[in-house]
DNA sequence: AGTTTTTGGTGACGTTTATCACCGTTTTCA
DNA sequence: TGAAAACGGTGATAAACGTCACCAAAAACT
């Protein structure tokens, strides 16, 4: 392993016995994801924990031919990218595809089970994760429901500058209405009339979200 | 305890440790509710972890005003009702009603805590339940994205005819509509055009599902 | 028995959203 | 440099859905 890789460990572990890092170091394994790279596809069998050490990456569910966003995993908070493989072998229920340059540790499903039981500290990161993921996709699947594409798609611009930290959004509309299960043109109209409202400003494959 | 809610214990968990047992008898805490009735209603904080050892309850999210079914849990495979209040204290983002005469087991949070790193078995089943509440809820996002109003009533009733295995559905429209999110003059029109195409008879607070 | 509530049916209407068709501009790439 | 692809805009149209208004039958309640 990099010496980085061992940095970016620690930083989202701070507080694991030494013994389970040593165990990481011997079975982990690293991967390196450039921006936009799929990391796992829904569909597809792994028999490997990931684990996102640096960057962001967006899970995606496909049906019907529809794609659309769920939710997005990061380092720190919610870095674990799948459970439902965990302890029964299924094919995974969504995508993962990388927002930004990212770094991701994958721990073999043996490991897994195996520390879930002999390192407590192990096994609440993991129920924490878990948690998140499912408050997040809780989350979603109200908006879903209770909101318009307008507001959704505020929400996901919202989201966007506040993940990069910044008010520019480098997306072209038809990568937001893929994220957002709906067409371009749709995108195209509502951004119209946001730029209309004064919510936001759009140049070519880039929009830029006003202050208020 | 009663005698029967030992048997409903042993027969949702076959193979506990003994030791498990003991301590369950000892800090559980047993619960019956009525069909219908409200279990845990969502913004509240609650310090167990409910249980379901016989029946079946629906989980609600409630947004904006409008109440939608989740998923249901009920004993047996996935019968765990909540955990996002288990390591943080939150409040619950959905209600759970019960469907039918109900038995539920309250275990305290910090009983819990120490089970989950004591007894394998006992940490085993919270994460495989936890699974299957997460694959239960995307299972839903997806047909709230992908499926029209008139696929997913169909959905919901032939969920409703194998949960208790029988043709005959005793709901009102009202009701129907509600679990769906959507209002009872679109519930109406859905069966009558179901009813014409031959795949329901309708009756009063009564569906009957043709057999194909 | 008479009133109220619940249930279900239906027409009319407006909003939201998906889709199709077409266009011009910009970018990419051979 | 010239063709192809990506990008964004816009009008027309239709389907899906929520809402309002109103009605009649059945059930519950007093």
């Amino acid at each position: 392993m990099e010496p980085k890789e061992f940095r970016y460990l620690k930083q989202c572990f701070p507080s694991l016995e030494q013994m389970l890092y040593n165990e990481i170091l011997e079975h982990g394994n690293y991967l390196s994801f450039d921006s936009g790279a799929y990391v796992v596809k829904q569909g597809a069998y792994i028999d490997f924990l990931p684990i996102i050490l640096k960057g962001v990456i967006k899970l995606y569910a496909e049906e019907d031919g529809v794609e659309f966003l769920l939710y997005y995993v990061q380092s720190g908070d919610s870095c674990i990218l799948s459970f439902n493989h965990l302890f029964d072998r299924k094919p995974l229920q969504f995508s993962a595809v990388t927002e930004e340059d990212t770094c991701v540790l994958c721990l073999p499903l043996a490991k897994v089970k195996e520390w879930f039981i002999k390192y407590p500290s192990f096994s609440r990161i993991i129920i924490k994760d878990f948690q998140r993921n499912f408050e997040d996709l809780l989350q979603t699947a109200k908006e879903f429901v209770c909101l318009g594409i307008e507001d959704r798609l505020i929400k996901y611009l919202l989201h966007k500058s506040r993940l990069r930290n910044s008010a520019d959004i480098h997306l072209s509309h038809q990568t937001i209405a893929t994220d957002l299960g709906t067409s371009r043109e749709v995108i195209s109209r509502i951004t119209k009339k946001l730029e209309k409202d004064g919510f936001l400003l759009q140049h070519r494959r880039h929009i830029e979200l006003v202050e208020l």
